[in-house]
DNA sequence: TTACAAAGTTAGATTAATCTAACAAATATT
DNA sequence: AATATTTGTTAGATTAATCTAACTTTGTAA
């Protein structure tokens, strides 16, 4: 079994090295804000155990073993977020820090009973895919609503922060997931895109905002 | 804010500490598993953070500000129970674990939704009465079912050891809180005791299991 | 290509929580 | 009371996870 700090480790390495599959030492460091030289052991410790493939001066990749370990993380994380929202009656925005702790229940029932209460879902608040108990997840991967062009009509998939920040800054603009998007114009100077949904006639969301939030295009 | 080390050694002293107000280094060693010289720094830890008074050779104690924050524990374990059996349906021999492990997350939010979901309980799935947000608690200490005797009809009210071993046990004799026992007998060279309750006719049980059976008596 | 910046490593210190070995105090037993 | 046992403390080592300081390798830019 591994330990909490493995755990998280091996968590950021999967979601760092989503699509390149290999991550840096010093994203790690950042993502987890931790010291390199801390990074740089603990990655010789969890080469040692197997769980990611590490040579000096090149960049980590999880093997199959960590692949699955760093897999079940992110199912007891999202596992969590969705038990917290449908049975806790948490909103979206106040999940994420409480499932950092509960995903490390060393209990494999615990987290049985959740899926099985919530009638195994495959998504977790945010819009993100849940791995299967085998540690396959669906993987297609949604377009960021910054990539669309004005005009398009789309809806809200998915977000790419789940922190309680973000999140509420998006229920002050009374945007959640299924929301129906049209983009009115885009602003070439700096990105910010115009939207209309639900009622609103047209607010304004910077870049950085429109990075985040990830769509479905509408049929034609 | 208390780690989840300190908040163990709080838990410990308080439920050694129950009657007598105070409890032994050498006794809290065992408890934990954890060796004394190490309990004493501990102690030596808590004293300066004023959660125990500790004086070299004297037995120790809660202050109010440990008492509080020891309360504070037993009350998220006790909800963390009840929730694990009321709302996610596991049998009161699963959760103790569990609950070790989930009493220590950070998040007051998440033990109030718990405690809201679950109608304000003040029992946990043992029947050990669960602290009020102030850290009041029920003491009223009930008898064990060993100090009863011959011919008196109890029921039972709680059990005093809540680890799986002892409630399989119990499953497997059919006995849960709220049976009506009626004393059979007392075997005077063991203390053990021959009980009719539910359809039984004569179930003995061994002193060391009857010492673990809190029972209320049956008003004439 | 040399030089500089960024990324990574090594070495060694630090912190929290633990341990063992050795000694000291308190308590119980003859 | 003298002695033995139990309980408790001190001193110092250990482990996991972290850090800083100094150095090395890799990659970029003059």
């Amino acid at each position: 079994m591994n330990s909490l700090t493995e755990e998280n480790y091996l968590k950021a390495i999967y979601s760092l090295s989503a699509d390149r599959g290999t991550v840096n030492v010093n994203d790690l460091s950042k993502r987890l804000d931790i010291r390199m030289p801390t990074v740089t052991s603990m990655m010789k410790k969890l080469a040692e155990r197997k769980l990611v493939r590490y040579e000096k001066y090149k960049p980590v990749s999880l093997t199959p073993k960590g692949e699955k370990a760093a897999m079940y993380v992110v199912r007891k994380h999202r596992l969590t977020e969705m038990f917290l929202v449908e049975i806790m009656g948490f909103g979206w925005e106040e999940v994420h820090d409480i499932a950092e702790q509960i995903e490390h229940v060393k209990s494999a029932e615990f987290f049985r009973k959740m899926d099985e209460l919530l009638g195994h879902p495959s998504f977790d608040p945010h819009g993100s895919p849940i791995p299967d108990p085998e540690g396959n997840i669906r993987r297609d991967p949604l377009p960021a609503l910054s990539e669309c062009r004005e005009g398009e009509k789309v809806s809200l998939s998915a977000v790419s922060d789940s922190s309680s920040e973000f999140l509420t800054f998006l229920n002050s603009r009374r945007l959640s997931l299924g929301t129906e998007i049209n983009i009115l114009s885009i602003e070439p100077f700096d990105g910010s895109m115009m939207l209309s949904y639900d009622g609103t006639s047209g607010q304004v969301f910077s870049k950085v905002v429109c990075d985040k939030l990830l769509v479905g295009r509408k049929e034609k």
